[in-house]
DNA sequence: TTGTATGCGTTATCAC
DNA sequence: GTGATAACGCATACAA
C-alpha cells in the first residue's frame, strides 16, 4: 500500500506511479532502464516523470541497493596546486566509475573526528591523505595516500626517496657542492621524510655524513625565516633540497632580495613543480610527481576494494621525474626553462 | 520484529539493541544524545557500539529524517588556486554547519548532466559556478556562483566591473597609456564579460571608444599565442587588461623573451592574484577577489534556503581590491612586491 | 510484461 | 525510562 501522497512533500515513486497509472515497481524498472518493459508504458512513465519534476530520492535508493555509490576523500588542506590535483584525478576517475565523491577537509582535530565519523556513515570507501587513525578503523575499505601502509590497509604514494636520492646527487656530484642542507618538516608528512631520506642516502653513499634537517612548515614565511638565517650567516650551506617549492620559491626570493646569488652562492631545489617554477628567475629546479594520476590510482583501488578485492599487502608507488631547470647551477636554456 | 541478522552483513542498530539487550528506540536515543535514557542503559548501548564497531546507516538516516545533512558543489575545473580557495571557503563553512558537501566537477556535457542529476538526487541543495541549466531546474534550493540570477535562484559574486574600470582607469589616466586591450573569452563566463564592462565604461566616461576584447582561453598558451601577435606588430597596443593572472603571466613572459620591456613598452595587468603573480618581475599589478568568502557565503546561502528562506532577488556582490604592483608601469618597492 | 509484497536501517510517535 | 511499531522511498524476488 502506498504511503499517503495526500501533501506536495515531494514527489515519490509512488507520485509517478499514480499518474502514470502503474505500479512503482515498473516505475522504478524504466527508471533503472530495464529493457523488459514495453515501449508504450515506458513512455506513459517518463511522462509522468516529466510532468511531476520527479527526482528520486539517493537515500532511499543506496537503503535498498545496501551502498551509497559515493567515494569520500580526506585531504589535510588545499592550498597550492597539489592536493587540487589530486582532487582532480580522483574526481575524474569517480566520475567514470558513476560514483560520487564527498571531500572533507581536516579541520581542528575534534571537527575532523566528528566530520570522518559521519563522513563514514555515508560512503563506501575513503580515501585519505597520510595516515589517520580514525579513518583506518572505520570499518569501511580505505586507501591511504603518501602514507604508511598498515594491515589491511592499502597504500599509494608517489616515489620520493629515489627523486630526492637523484637531486642531492645532482648537487653534490654534478655541481660539487659540499654543504647541503635539507629544508623542511619531516616530523610533519611521512613523504617529507621520504625525502629526507633519499637526501641522506646520497651523502651516505659517499661517505658524508648527512646533515640535520633544518625544520620549517610549509608557508612562504617559514622559507623566508630560513632565508634570515642564511642571511645572518647562521646557517652556512651552498646548496639547498626544499621540502616543497614554495618553501624554495620563499626563500630564493628572500635570498635574491638580500644579494646573495642563486644559485652562484647558493643553488636551491624545491618539490612539486608549481607553476611558479618555470617562471621565476632562476628557473627552479624541482621533481614532479604524477599527482593527477595518484587520485585516480586512489580511486581505482577504492573502487576494487568495494568490489571485494582484497588490499594488496604491498604499497604501489608512481614514479616522479626530476626538473632541471638552473636553480641548481644548470645553465639555463632548457626548453621548459 | 528484528530484520535478520545471520550474516556479518554490517551491524546494524538491530545487533547492537540485541547485544545490549534493550530496543533499537533506546539505541537510537542513546547515539542522539537523548537526555532521558538512564546512565546505566546509556553505558550498555554505548559499550555495545563500541563492542561491534557499529557504524550507522547514513541512507537509512538520510531517509527518515527526509533530508541529506549535505550540500553540493559543482565547479567547472580545478585548475589555479581561483576553485580551490572557492572550494575550501564553502567546505570550511559547510563543516561549521555540520554539513557533507559533495563536489562534482564538470566533466564532459553529457556526463555532468548525468553527474549532476545524481548529486541533486544525494543533497539539500546546490552551489553552481556559473549558470548551469540543469541544476537551476532540479527543483533544490540552489545558489549560483559568479553567474546571473533567474527567477527564484540566489546569486552571488565578487565584484567585477568595478575593479576592471578602476585598473583601466589607472592605466588611462594615471600611466597615460592611450591604446588598452582587453584580452580573454568574454562568451566564456559572465564574470569575464563584466570586467569587459568595466574595461569599456572606463573608456566611454573619457569619451573614448572601447577596443574589441582579444578572445583568449585562460590556458598559458593562448597567452602566448597573444603575445606572438604583439611581437609580430599584428595587435598594436601599450597597455592589456587581462582576464586572469595565468594568462597575463603568460603574454608578459613571452613578451619579456621577445625583448620588449614590460612594463615600459606595454603595461600588462591580469586578475586574481595568484602566487606567481608577486613573485614575478615585475611583479603582477591585478585584482584580490574574496574568494574564500565567497565560497563560505554559498554554504550560508544554501543553509538558510535549505532551511526554509525564499531566495533573494538581488545578488549579493562581495568586494574585490585591486593590487598594484608594477606591471601597470608603477615603480616597484611597495611591501608586498 | 506488470503488479504485490517485503526488506533496507533509521527516526519518531505512541503506548506502557 | 523504555519498548513496539509505523513511516521514510526505493529495489527486487516472487507471482500472475
Amino acid at each position: 500500500m502506498a504511503p499517503r501522497n495526500d501533501a506536495r512533500r515531494g514527489t515519490t515513486i509512488y507520485s509517478v506511479a499514480d499518474t502514470a497509472g502503474v505500479s512503482i515497481a515498473t516505475v522504478s524498472r524504466v527508471l533503472q532502464g530495464s529493457p523488459l518493459v514495453s515501449e508504450r508504458t515506458t513512455r506513459k512513465v517518463l511522462d509522468a516523470v516529466a510532468e511531476l519534476d520527479y527526482l528520486p530520492s539517493g537515500a532511499a535508493r543506496s537503503l535498498a541497493v545496501r551502498h551509497h555509490d559515493t567515494y569520500g576523500l580526506v585531504l589535510p588542506e588545499l592550498n597550492g596546486p597539489y592536493y587540487a590535483e589530486l582532487l582532480v584525478g580522483f574526481e575524474t576517475r569517480a566520475a567514470e566509475l558513476e560514483k560520487s565523491v564527498m571531500l572533507v577537509l581536516a579541520g581542528t582535530k575534534e571537527d575532523r573526528d566528528s566530520a570522518l565519523r559521519t563522513l563514514a556513515t555515508r560512503v563506501d570507501g575513503i580515501a585519505v591523505f597520510g595516515s589517520d587513525a580514525y579513518v583506518v578503523s572505520s570499518g569501511k575499505p580505505v586507501v591511504v595516500i603518501a602514507g604508511h601502509a598498515r594491515a589491511g590497509i592499502e597504500a599509494i604514494a608517489a616515489e620520493n626517496v629515489e627523486g630526492a636520492r637523484l637531486l642531492t646527487e645532482h648537487l653534490l656530484v654534478d655541481h660539487g657542492r659540499t654543504n647541503l642542507r635539507f629544508v623542511g618538516d619531516i616530523a610533519a608528512a611521512a613523504d617529507l621524510l621520504e625525502r629526507y631520506e633519499g637526501f641522506t642516502a646520497a651523502h651516505r653513499e659517499r661517505g658524508l655524513t648527512p646533515p640535520e634537517p633544518v625544520r620549517a612548515e610549509f608557508r612562504e614565511r617559514d622559507g623566508t625565516a630560513v632565508a634570515e638565517l642564511l642571511l645572518a650567516g647562521d646557517l652556512p650551506a651552498d646548496a639547498l633540497v626544499c621540502g616543497n617549492d614554495e618553501l624554495a620559491l620563499a626563500v630564493m626570493a628572500r635570498l635574491t632580495d638580500g644579494g646573495v646569488d642563486v644559485p652562484e652562492d647558493i643553488a636551491i631545489v624545491g618539490w612539486d613543480d608549481v607553476m611558479t617554477a618555470r617562471y621565476v628567475r632562476p628557473g627552479l629546479t624541482t621533481v614532479r610527481q604524477p599527482v593527477q594520476e595518484l587520485g585516480a590510482l586512489a580511486a581505482d583501488r577504492l573502487h576494487d576494494l568495494v568490489s571485494g578485492a582484497a588490499p594488496s599487502a604491498e604499497r604501489r608507488v608512481l614514479a616522479s621525474e626530476v626538473v632541471i631547470r638552473s636553480s641548481c647551477g644548470c645553465p639555463p636554456g632548457h626548453p621548459a626553462g
